[in-house]
DNA sequence: GCAAAGGGGACTAAAATGGTCCTATATGAT
DNA sequence: ATCATATAGGACCATTTTAGTCCCCTTTGC
């Protein structure tokens, strides 16, 4: 369904509540306990924000950790990057060209556009706006070239 | 990776196909060897987009599927959703109040903001435009409302 | 009647996902 | 020094999802 990942949608939860305290460190303890998640994932889902860059971590007793830059400079692509891997909706939007069927599929060029334009709203969102309660205003994205189907059905023939 | 399942990429192939030559009946071989899939794979995705209304079906020698309606009625979250459901983002931006979360998840708005006008971006893609070779031009989604995070992370305590 | 199509569903193999656990290492306090 | 508290880094397993296959039935045109 074009969904994220339980993960992902962990690791927001986790992200935006770092954000709203940026100045303390955050143990995986205490997050778990307030998002009522288990302790080991969230763990787990923190090493992971950690080793993209996302997040600093601090070991040894009041360790934890806090975010690597301000939350207005961490996209939601970001997070979902960190966890997901390479944002594309299919196969070959992000593959280096490994994708047998392109010389047939008929669809890719255009579907990487869609793609990208879904990764620059997402890079628009920031953890800033994830994090706050006021409502992020998306602008309203309009209807797009007029296409001449006639035409392109005429000319594949 | 906010994919598609390759299913729904295999989708919108066959549809994509299919508008190319809107007057003929496709059948399901056909297809499968146009577009190099194994045939029992496009036949039964051919089966869910014919009963999700997207396309007509005909049975019988001579019979195949056409399109239910122009390409240019038909948008690329038909074409997802018939395959993989109802397009969202995270569990909460389609299910009817099923996250037990809600209360302590603190995103669940604003990310539902951006399912929406992911959303929003594919209703506005229409078959006709991926069919089309000449490229889509997609709107330049752009940055949204500033953030006043300080006051937002100070509130919170 | 026969061949060519789709309709419907059961089934299986493989992969992704979510979750757990263990050991090692760093850090601060006593 | 030692101990308690954290993260680091994997290995590991159970479950679910996904992709793909197969079979039997019905419809339709010749």
């Amino acid at each position: 369904m074009l969904k994220l990942s339980k993960l992902t949608d962990y690791a927001a939860m986790m992200m935006a509540q770092i954000a709203r305290a940026p100045e303390e460190a955050h143990t995986a303890s205490e997050l778990a306990q307030r998002l009522h998640l288990p302790h080991p994932t969230v763990g787990k889902t923190l090493k992971m924000l950690a080793k993209e860059g996302l997040l600093i971590s601090r070991r040894g007793s009041h360790g934890g950790y806090v975010l690597a830059r301000p939350a207005v400079e961490i996209a939601a692509s970001d997070i979902i990057a960190a966890i997901e891997g390479p944002i594309g909706m299919t196969e070959c939007s992000h593959v280096d060209g490994e994708c047998e069927l392109i010389g047939t599929c008929g669809v890719a060029d255009n579907w990487q556009r869609v793609s990208q334009a879904i990764r620059t709203l997402l890079d628009g969102v920031t953890l800033a706006h994830l994090a706050q309660e006021a409502p992020i205003k998306l602008p309203v994205l309009m209807p797009i070239q007029s296409v001449t189907l006639p035409s392109v059905a005429e000319g594949r023939r």
